[in-house]
DNA sequence: CAAATTTATTTGCGCGCGTAAAAAATTGTT
DNA sequence: AACAATTTTTTACGCGCGCAAATAAATTTG
């Protein structure tokens, strides 16, 4: 044998049928350890490996599982992929990572190449008010869809996330206790559902204790949220710092809020001689590591990973759509670092 | 007709044939304008795609390009991943990221996987010393790969990245211009190649400057560059503020030592009322938004992606192997802000 | 050791499309 | 209108493997 190419060719080098090849790559523990170690045992002289494209075209259920996030360049959701990946491949599948880098038409481009994929199954976190709703809901008809971070109702079988509402209610309370009712600091037009369900929580939250909501709000667009921070918190303490708390939407608007702090020489801490108090939410893998470290409440990035790979999982084997929708909201850890 | 599932049902519905269909999607434009209107027309009703199994199978070239880097949660890897690829799409190719997230073992299942699919190339940034040169090797030999960011001698079949010479020589010049000859900050055992050759370089340019080179090397392994420069700053603060300005081997580092800076109590920036002076290389996305923000030595982010893909394309049209290895290193460009 | 059971082999069809060659139809040219 | 040039159709084979049914061999059981 010259050249092995084929499955044919190298069922021959082994010394064993086609069909009992095929059914060693599909399962390698469905055969007879002793034919096992002779395929084997040629796998590491020829080192053949199967067509990958012959087999997903006879094969209706591919072993491929889409990832989709909106913004790979967003460390939370770099953070997400890569542990949803790791279980991915602990399980078996083929994990296949996109990212609509915050634009919806290449949200559903990326929707339409994976359907052309026959994947078992898709792990999503959609862009949110912007994306393409009926492209969406299109494709989860026709595959198994797990929806994670953010939730579009009507979208998917089922949706694992965090609780917006206790992310508010843990910082917010955190802050009352150790100074007053914060003010609430975000994206005017967020794209994101969690930022929106974040406002009202905090909206609600204030009503509850009697006291007026306040929010500033910062226009801007796009996922550069940074510099949206960035700018909103210049603006804001060029009216003066403050006298309250002020609590942030997310991480990323307080990184930016914070650079912008510094140039105008507030002091952002929880001590007696610091001018302001931050606190934020999701802790950012990056939160740690500001100065001051931002007070936070964090992700259980893990449990939310975890569970929503063991629920597409399940979905596959079980063949058929969940019976019925079902909302996972996963209860965020404070993380008291020194910013407020 | 029912359902259209295949080529053969489309073209009936289209009333063209089969070959005629075929060949209007291996190129819209080498049909006839009305064969080709008939063809969208039916298009637009059915939403028929071909099976890209059953494509790929019978093309030796596929038009699949793989993107593989060594982290994507590192957000320079993440920013060049998202450029590249938008090139790429742009160039009417698929591309395919895959991250190897600091694991050798898992960058050379990229690359097996990854010659499964009989991609059309590769763009790759390996992880460095630690990544397995031979099976890299072999794998370049089987299809075309060209090689960013991080050099390997013998591997790929060109190079593009940035001149680390370069970046060393821009921040050691100014911080020699404005304070003194820096200390250099860096880990102990790095796996990326440019961090070694920065470190090379900067004992080579205090050498000719004739003073004596000073090294704080931390240890520590893996991708946490935020955490080993903070236990690092910490250390070498513990022992007092250095006398000289610090220059860090990579941003994420300089990141880590800013925060234990902070909690140290040193003030880092260039007025005079500061306490420390600090500078920095590759000019990190958030690397603007540290407190103070970071002086640094910026990566021409977008040559680098360009240079590359187009490198690739060349290199896929021409269909042999590029006469001769190239290596191209674009010169940084500096981005002076308050830390230095 | 024979029977029952498990596992492997043989045979052969089908998947959906690429592609080549020859024949037919369409278009452009004089 | 007649011819040449281009495009499309017809026909038919091949890609590499999944999968099913029948048969044969190996293993386990009594």
């Amino acid at each position: 044998m010259s050249q092995i190419n084929t499955m044919e060719d190298f069922a021959k080098a082994c010394g064993v049928s086609r069909p009992t090849v095929s059914k060693y790559f599909h399962d390698a523990s469905s055969v007879r350890p002793k034919t096992r170690a002779k395929i084997e045992e040629a796998l590491e002289r020829y080192d053949y490996s199967p067509n990958i494209y012959a087999i997903n075209q006879n094969r209706k259920l591919t072993k491929t599982i889409g990832i989709v996030v909106p913004h790979l360049a967003d460390p939370f959701f770099a953070e997400m992929a890569r542990v949803i990946e790791a279980k991915l491949l602990d399980a078996g599948m083929s994990p296949a990572m996109y990212s609509a880098y915050g634009d919806p038409r290449k949200e559903v481009e990326i929707l339409d190449g994976l359907r052309a994929m026959k994947p078992a199954g898709v792990l999503m976190a959609p862009l949110g008010e912007i994306s393409d709703r009926r492209a969406l809901e299109k494709f989860a008809k026709a595959v198994p869809t797990i929806v994670f971070d953010s939730r579009i109702e009507g979208f998917g079988e089922a949706f694992i996330g965090s609780d917006n509402g206790s992310f508010i209610s843990q910082t917010v309370d955190y802050l009352v206790r150790v100074a007053a009712p914060p003010l609430f600091f975000d994206m005017a037009t967020p794209a994101n559902p969690n930022a929106i369900a974040r406002r009202d929580h905090y909206v609600r939250l204030m009503d509850k204790l009697g006291v007026e909501p306040q929010i500033f709000s910062v226009s801007g667009r796009g996922w550069k949220f940074e510099e949206v921070g960035f700018r909103g918190a210049l603006d804001l303490l060029s009216q003066g710092v403050p006298d309250r708390p002020v609590l942030c939407s997310n991480d990323r608007l307080a990184m930016g809020f914070l650079a912008a702090a510094y140039e105008k020489g507030v002091r952002v801490g929880r001590l007696p001689t610091d001018d302001l108090q931050l606190a934020s939410n999701d802790d950012h893998p990056l939160s740690r590591y500001t100065c001051p470290p931002l007070t936070t409440a964090a992700h259980d990035y893990d449990a939310v990973a975890g569970l929503s790979v063991r629920m597409l999982l399940e979905r596959i084997e079980q063949g058929s759509p969940l019976r019925q929708y079902k909302a996972t909201f996963f209860q965020p850890r404070l993380a008291l670092r020194d910013s407020a």
